[in-house]
DNA sequence: ATGCCAAGAAAGTCTTGA
């Protein structure tokens, strides 16, 4: 089972480059964020004449997560649990079943966290301890459990080009990694380092300064894999060579293929 | 780089991103 997560930076900017990918790359499950986008707005039939299932999770003009899925979608959740009052959009999940297995589905659009300190940063740490509290719960099932989005995240120096450049970010404060680590403690395995070491690896690339063609990229889209979907897997890559190409994304796509 | 680019909402030029 293919996994993808792809922040896509606007849904009707990215109606090309995003039907490419998923052409090409046939994910069986692509987890989206920053559709920008209302669920009356989102052109789900872009994706069902694709075969793809679709659930999404929108507001206006900011935020908004969905989820692709050639398998169907079963008891999906919209909202990160824990606070009636956020009414932003990053958060949504659903089972897929497997061949061999159910799989739990998380989406996630971590909050970005500038400036810091501030409110936005106090909105971080916040929702980072309520993802958290949420993850524990998720994790009582013991299946198969993926969590998987734009983190904004990076999680160590080797995960960023320049990272004296990130010291004082939100994305990258001991404080922010510290909260990233406290969910990773629950049991978590991060796809990405589980296959792969070493620099120069990064999902994120800013449109500014010409950061692509210097490759001055951070790495911030991360899959969790719970023990059990960690002991199913088979492959992690990151498409970076999207980000080459026409009208692109600031992110690439990062997927995992699951023995599920 | 405390804003070089991009997107959205809106019809000016903001806000947001990371």
């Amino acid at each position: 089972m293919k996994i993808a997560t792809f922040n896509i930076n606007g849904i009707k900017a990215r109606i090309q480059a995003l039907g490419d990918w998923l052409d090409e790359s046939q994910p069986d499950v692509a987890l989206l964020q920053e559709i920008k986008s209302v669920d009356e707005n989102f052109p789900r039939e872009l994706f069902e004449d694709r075969g793809y299932n679709v659930e999404t999770h929108g507001q206006k003009s900011f935020n908004g997560v969905a989820i692709l899925s050639k398998l169907p979608l079963e008891d999906v959740v919209r909202g990160l649990p824990g606070d009636d009052e956020d009414e932003q959009a990053r958060w949504i999940e659903a089972t897929v079943v497997g061949d061999n297995t159910a799989v739990r589905l998380c989406g996630l659009y971590l909050p970005n966290g500038n400036p810091c300190p501030g409110p936005k940063y106090d909105y971080k740490l916040a929702w980072m301890t309520r993802m958290k509290a949420r993850a524990a719960e998720l994790l009582q099932d013991e299946i198969p459990l993926v969590m998987a989005g734009d983190y904004n995240i990076i999680p160590q120096d080797e995960d960023a080009a320049r990272p004296e450049a990130w010291q004082e970010d939100a994305l990258a404060r001991p404080e922010s990694r510290e909260a990233y680590r406290k969910i990773l403690h629950l049991g978590f395995t991060e796809a990405f380092r589980a296959r792969v070491n070493g620099p120069e690896h990064y999902s994120f690339w800013d449109y500014q300064a010409g950061a692509w063609q210097r490759n001055d990229g951070i790495r911030i889209d991360h899959l969790l894999l719970s023990p059990q979907a960690a002991d199913l897997l088979e492959d992690v890559q990151i498409d970076a060579a999207i980000r080459g190409r026409e009208k692109p994304s600031d992110h690439v796509p990062v997927w995992i293929d699951l023995a599920a």
